[in-house]
DNA sequence: CACACCTATGGAGCGTTGCTCCAATTTTGG
DNA sequence: CCAAAATTGGAGCAACGCTCCATAGGTGTG
């Protein structure tokens, strides 16, 4: 009776599909994509590569698990709405509860910065996968309360989704690129690289690239989360100024 | 006198920057970017990884380099509109302006099934570069012509480009996972495709996934190539809805 | 013409990767 | 209690990106 525990006692370390998720996410956040390898992941849980391949199968596999553990987890912080007739005069509550779950997903990228290129890469792999299906549902489950008609709700919610998968692709700041990782990015720094950008379209051939000229000042004045939810509210606007109002 | 052109003699078979970058864009084209090895690209050049090296100095530089180029071809079929200042009733001009730009790019990343990962990873790596630029030079010298308050260009366009690069991302076939590459997927694959989408999302937990399961009949219906230009269409018309009108 | 210089070339080879295979170990079921 | 099944750990293989270096080819100089 030296366990006092027996069932946690039992397998107390046993290896798990979701144990090697949960290291390969602290593996990505903490080093970055490259840092995922089959050897640093057995290092971490001290253990061989073939016990690993028997709960996981595949690289590619993991990483897609490791991508959608985080989006969901980033989504579920938003129960669905349930009552999916809109009460008068909610079409600001609705386009609330749209620009809270894009928040979500945005803020989720800025926390792991792998996740930008995972989730480009996950849905160009599998356009329809469980990535994609899980913000589908989100996004759409929100749009259903806008009080548009329900032929509308696949192309506006597909919109929606198409646009926020780009932004938070491109607002990630650079991180696997270089192997100094795990540097979280100040606002200062953040606004030094601006500046880089900025005067790199001004210095680009103005015969070329003019409207890169004209713009490059409002370039490095622009706000990345202001400007993600300029673009959700441009696009609810574009909504519910194009919808027939069969549903009024 | 054996060499009728010398000067094209001289230089009949070097090997150049150029010419690495054609091969690698047929080799990615033909099987995909898993058949883009170095080994690969000097088998088919008949030469060495040292001389590659000596001109691309980084596989992923060549990535970036195919996807640059290919970019390149794809959006300079379309000439920038030289005239700033808008017509009175050239809205629709304008639109149709970017609807073709946005175009260019949608066809190119068909033709080249692997130019859809690409294009999502190097945003993702240098969000501000080459690519991005050409795209953003390409969208914004249109979104000029729109009639829009020139503070709200740079919004505008970086909406545009979002939503264009994400929709792009997603609306690629599956292709690089499995090795059956060059495969062109003809019409009656593709409906094939979307059915099986559909009934994976009407057998999902209808708890779970509400919204899937009931847009799962819209989803297998619709036709990606014409809802990419609906969501166009969508962000035009919030951006003229919410302009203020003082270019008018 | 001969010599030296420099760029370009091709391939051997190193370190690392994903993954397979198998002997040993642990857990489970009768 | 023991046989069968499941799990583990690591050796080893093929393939990868990339570096290094001996050589070849072109160009300018005496």
């Amino acid at each position: 009776m030296t366990t006092p525990t027996p069932q946690s006692r039992r397998r107390r370390q046993v290896l798990s599909r979701e144990r090697i998720i949960e290291a390969a996410v602290g593996l990505l956040d903490t080093a970055g994509t490259q840092a995922l390898t089959v050897r640093a992941l057995s290092d971490r849980l001290s253990t061989g590569s073939g016990a690993i391949y028997h709960h996981v199968g595949n690289m590619g596999e993991l990483l897609q698990a490791a991508t959608e553990s985080v989006v969901a987890t980033a989504l579920s912080a938003f129960p669905a709405p349930q009552e999916p007739a809109p009460a008068p005069g909610a079409e600001d509550t609705g386009r609330d509860r749209i620009r809270a779950a894009a928040l979500g997903l945005y803020d989720a990228v800025v926390e792991h910065p792998w996740l930008a290129t995972q989730l480009a890469v996950q849905v160009t792999r599998s356009p329809w996968g469980a990535v994609t299906a899980r913000v589908f549902e989100s996004i759409g489950g929100r749009v259903r309360t806008l009080g548009i008609p329900r032929s509308e709700w696949f192309e506006t919610t597909s919109t929606l989704v198409h646009y926020i998968l780009g932004a938070t692709s491109q607002n990630s700041q650079p991180f696997d690129v270089a192997d100094d990782a795990a540097a979280p990015r100040t606002g200062a720094q953040r606004a030094e690289f601006l500046d880089s950008v900025s005067a790199a379209w001004k210095s680009l051939d103005a015969g070329d690239y003019p409207f890169l000229h004209d713009i490059a000042d409002q370039m490095r004045r622009h706000d990345d989360r202001e400007q993600f939810l300029t673009g959700i509210d441009l696009i609810i606007a574009g909504i519910t100024a194009t919808s027939r109002p069969s549903a009024r």
